[in-house]
DNA sequence: AGTATCTTGTTATTCTTTTAACAATGCAAA
DNA sequence: TTTGCATTGTTAAAAGAATAACAAGATACT
């Protein structure tokens, strides 16, 4: 596993191999120690050859009798997709959404820290939602060097978007996990992931429409992306 | 036009044209009759050529001269991805993430409804949110069948995830979109979009510090999907 | 020992999606 | 009129991802 070969894994390796890590969580914690590919695609829905091709791009190798070693498998993945010291989070915009995330992230994951909220409502500056401190606009720069916060998560409301996203940046962000319905761009060297569920909805809607005009297609499909 | 060209457009292309939709209607509003290829391109942060061929495969033609001709394109994507009655969601699990969706979902889109919203929690039952009706899971069949809801929105906990999946598509639902980080399974009949939070951090995480480590790739990806 | 069975690891193939290439078109200006 | 230019529509090629195919290893059973 050399940098040159982490660099190759596929986009939606790295997807599989976070979900892989929690579902390998989950079964190690009821006391199995070694699971077969057919069994993590059974958890995952997907199919066996999948898991195996995953990780044989990330070279592991499984007892040929007993299957894969959960804790070494998922001590593996942690190698490749952590970063050794862990990264630091902060959100952008602490409304509706900001907020469930921040709930919802806050504790939970071992290497990503959300440590910093960003906001312009006078109510939120100031005060500390799930441990998360809130700040003002103003503080963005002092706060990302000093923390060395290196992901945001931009929840502010559509128009603001780009500008902040911007202002992360310019304060040293270096991944950014776009929740507006705003398409963006970032600068060389920074990573950009966006979601928007508007979009997802609509496609949804748009398949059930054409499952019930006609019984072809089974489908799933799954995002993340 | 016909149902069978249709169902052969990209899962992608569809995403994209819920996206241009919108981005379309934003322009007309500032009085922007028509419009060129490369400038949805720049506007979506996408390609010009891939905007040509999407609407290559609807079947749209542009003007040479003058691009396209916005409303008419409003028009035709609308034919293709709309229900014409429209379609009616469902949020299952009212928590913080599935407030935060009903909040921003309700009234919103033309074309689709979130007309109720089930939970176990007592404090929540018989309240309505945003206009929103809250009810008790013993009414999911009831109301999704007395309301033809086709679209199911999953925001219960983890633990309780594929066995609300399981009730809603009893009832009716026929599309299911997951925002647990649970990987469900679906019915021949039923369509399922996935989206998982953690993935797309750890994943930003990921290419963060690869792009860390060695400054080689500028990368954009775009999940929605 | 030999055979059957199950699993992994890997290569080959197919499928999907994006990107490139370019002919055709229509207008404007020379 | 003719040339140049910017644009569309489409076919061709490339890239990315999933699936299939299958050799090889390990164990159990005969
Ligand atoms: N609520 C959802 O479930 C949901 C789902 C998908 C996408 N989104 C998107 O997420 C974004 C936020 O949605 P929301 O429902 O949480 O909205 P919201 O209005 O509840 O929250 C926006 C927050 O951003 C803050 N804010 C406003 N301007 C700001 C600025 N310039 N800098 C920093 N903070 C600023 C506001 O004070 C507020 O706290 C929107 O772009 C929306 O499209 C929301
Ligand atoms: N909060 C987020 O930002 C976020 C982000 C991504 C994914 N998720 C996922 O979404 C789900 C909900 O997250 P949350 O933060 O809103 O949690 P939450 O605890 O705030 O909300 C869960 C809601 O579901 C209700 N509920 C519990 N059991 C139920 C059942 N059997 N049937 C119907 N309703 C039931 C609860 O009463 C509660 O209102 C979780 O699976 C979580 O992993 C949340």
């Amino acid at each position: 596993m050399n940098k040159e070969s982490i660099k190759q894994i596929p986009h939606k390796t790295i997807e599989r191999l976070s979900q892989y890590r929690r579902a390998l969580l989950l079964v190690s914690a009821k006391g199995k120690t070694h699971i077969f590919s057919h069994e993590i695609a059974e958890i995952q829905h997907i199919t066996a050859v999948q898991v195996r091709r995953d990780l044989m791009l990330i070279g592991y190798s499984g007892d040929l009798r007993k299957g894969y070693k959960i804790q070494a498998l998922v001590e593996l993945i942690g190698q490749i997709i952590d970063s050794p010291s862990g990264q630091k989070v902060a959100v952008f915009g602490l409304g509706n959404l900001g907020m469930a995330l921040t709930h919802y992230l806050s504790g939970r994951r071992e290497n990503l820290y959300i440590v910093a909220a960003f906001d312009v409502d006078e109510h939120k500056i100031g005060q500390s939602f799930e441990g998360v401190p809130c700040y003002g606009m103003e503080k963005v720069k002092e706060i990302v060097a000093r923390e060395n916060i290196t992901i945001g998560i931009i929840t502010v409301p559509a128009e603001e978007a780009k500008a902040t996203k911007n202002l992360a940046i310019e304060a040293g962000v270096k991944g950014i996990l776009n929740y507006t319905p705003v398409p963006m761009e970032v600068p060389e060297g920074v990573f950009l992931e966006e979601y928007d569920m508007i979009t997802s909805l609509e496609k949804v809607a748009f398949y059930v429409k054409e499952l019930g005009s006609s019984d072809l297609e089974n489908t799933k499909r799954t995002a993340s992306k």
